[in-house]
DNA sequence: TCCCCGCGCGCAAGCGTTTGCATTCTGCAG
DNA sequence: CTGCAGAATGCAAACGCTTGCGCGCGGGGA
């Protein structure tokens, strides 16, 4: 693969005046340049971004640690990210976390090794060390998706209480009282956070808190129908169900199916997560959208910008999720619920 | 950042001698090596692939370039190809082809500036200059997905024609003679594919071809929906109708249910390409599932292969769909049409 | 006692760039 | 004619690592 002294030798430069035509560093000759560009031409040349790395200390790269089984809208995230880095003259490195905090460590210490000038990192489950060894080696870094608060980065994620509690006035408006919640995992700040705006929800409804119709736990489609499986057998039936994440919509839907319960009519279930399905079963889902793509982008910009300040106190930035009302909250029925 | 200098200084040793330590490439007294460790160990010596790189000339890298936003399954297609590339040591760099032949170009340009080992490509329509381009500097490359003769690279992609007539064959065995096919975009050699293979199947089913029954050129749940309206307007209406991609399947089958024909019932209607939600509608959607992990893994193992062996001759890999059989075929129904 | 061999290490030359510091040359003011 | 300011370009050091080559030393066979 040519190098720049192939083309200065076929120029008749040296490599100093092929790489001040090539970045425009410095003045030069119009015939000279003209020469050069003639070179670079013939010889294919493409500058070596390695070379490059090594003498200026920077790689115009940035690292993604991330499970790439575990989050459902990563194409959509990694698209708005390889976007937003891409504008800016950056590559995006890939690492997954295997949502473990080994596959954590492993994949950090390789983007590390390769020098990424940052990361963008959605933090396994258990975690510390990791961040702590980020924090040591000083590579600046934000944390996507799972935000908390005991931690000085950067950070960028949905907006889980309010939207949560939206959501609960939503089905109180439209007249339910028994309104049930399948929350997430119990480690995860967002579940936390959900079902803190659950109770809110009920609070501003005036509705009473029901140990009885929160359920959960889980993240998967088995623990939604599960789960849904449990509240149907509370003395006093919901006739609403807010879910914890598209898995657990799903399979809730398909508990409810399968109980001969008419969605919409006999049980209302809206979901948090935007799914690709929504839209298209019957009855059509009501969900909160969360804002993917502005996550990735924010996320992106953040960084950058610590890159170019490295002492500003760390951001947290909350995105809210859209309403996308559909028909499965039974709004639209002329005869709601009790 | 620590380097290998710092290392060295602080075990007392040569930079050689930590460099032969690190890559066990050469004997090292115990005594010496446990002292260069806990250099390693105190300083948090993450060695510098950037540096290494530039003396070894390999990257231990590969480049993605395709479009992250044209594949439906890019997520697990991902997922598959950093699993095989981490596995073998490699990281992944991605590029966003954009699906133009002027976002590839750049793609690939960029991936070659970063000068990953190889590049796996899922090439833009109406292409051409980029494989060339990527042929003369001798990058090596496979592509992925859109599988093409006229080329002398790896290839690995979905088998489109075999697994296109048997689809037909299994409409047909349900004793449907009037099958429709609703195609892709032209410019797909995957559509001419299916087409042959729609064509094929209805040879082997002993039926005739009715161009008719033929329907689409396009890609998205918008024309599929156009397409199956279309289809409905023939004299003989098709009792059964095959569907080129995931996004039309779901056009076909909203359009169906517009015009009040139950799926399964009144009309078979069966997709390529395996999609979330095929298994959460109702009736549950017959499609044939690509194997887009294996295609993943396969694509990153010729890759690699070929890094071993510049020389040996292209091969391409066909992997067939398989057929998840569920509702929307109608097959489980006791009183076939007709 | 002498040689030779093998073990354990260090030296230094690159790898392809960027960039501060010359150096050369031209033209024009003094 | 001398001097000097620019303009245009070249030189060479560094970036952090790998690796071929060579050196010193200690022990065993002759």
């Amino acid at each position: 693969m040519a190098t720049m002294e192939d083309v200065a030798k076929i120029a008749g430069v040296s490599i100093s005046t092929v790489s001040h035509v090539v970045n425009e560093t410095r003045a030069v000759a119009v015939s000279t340049r003209a020469r050069v560009m003639a070179a670079i031409e013939s010889t294919g040349y493409t500058g070596n971004a390695i070379a490059r790395s090594l003498v200026t200390g920077g790689t115009k790269s940035i690292g993604v640690a991330m499970s790439l089984l575990a989050n459902p809208h990563l194409a959509e995230l990694i698209h708005a990210i390889e976007a937003e880095a891409t504008a800016a003259g950056y590559t995006v490195l890939l690492g997954d976390t295997l949502d473990s905090p080994d596959g954590e460590r492993d994949a950090v210490r390789k983007l590390q090794a390769r020098r990424v000038d940052g990361m963008l990192l959605t933090p396994a489950p258990g975690d510390t060390t990791t961040l702590d060894q980020l924090a040591r080696t000083g590579v600046p870094a934000v944390l996507v998706d799972r935000v908390s608060h005991k931690v000085k980065l950067d950070q960028v994620g949905p907006e889980n209480i309010q939207s949560t509690s939206a959501l609960v006035s939503h089905l109180a408006t439209a007249g339910h009282r028994r309104i049930a919640f399948i929350s997430g995992v119990e480690w995860m700040v967002a579940s936390e956070e959900r079902t803190l705006g659950y109770r809110l929800g009920l609070g501003r409804a005036g509705l009473r808190w029901d140990s009885n119709l929160v359920a959960g736990g889980g993240a998967s489609h088995e623990d939604g129908v599960l789960a849904l499986r449990r509240l149907l057998t509370v003395p006093e039936r919901p006739t609403a169900v807010i879910t914890g994440n598209g898995a657990m919509t799903a399979g809730a839907v398909r508990e409810a199916t399968a109980h001969g319960l008419k969605i919409g009519m006999d049980l209302a279930i809206v979901g948090h997560d935007e799914v690709e399905w929504a839209e298209l079963v019957t009855p059509s889902i009501t969900t909160m959208a969360h804002p993917v793509d502005e996550i990735g982008r924010t996320a992106v910009r953040l960084l950058l910008d610590r890159l170019n300040d490295r002492e500003h106190a760390p951001r947290t930035v909350l995105l809210p999720p859209r309403l996308v009302h559909r028909e499965s909250c039974g709004c639209d029925r002329t005869d709601a619920p009790e």
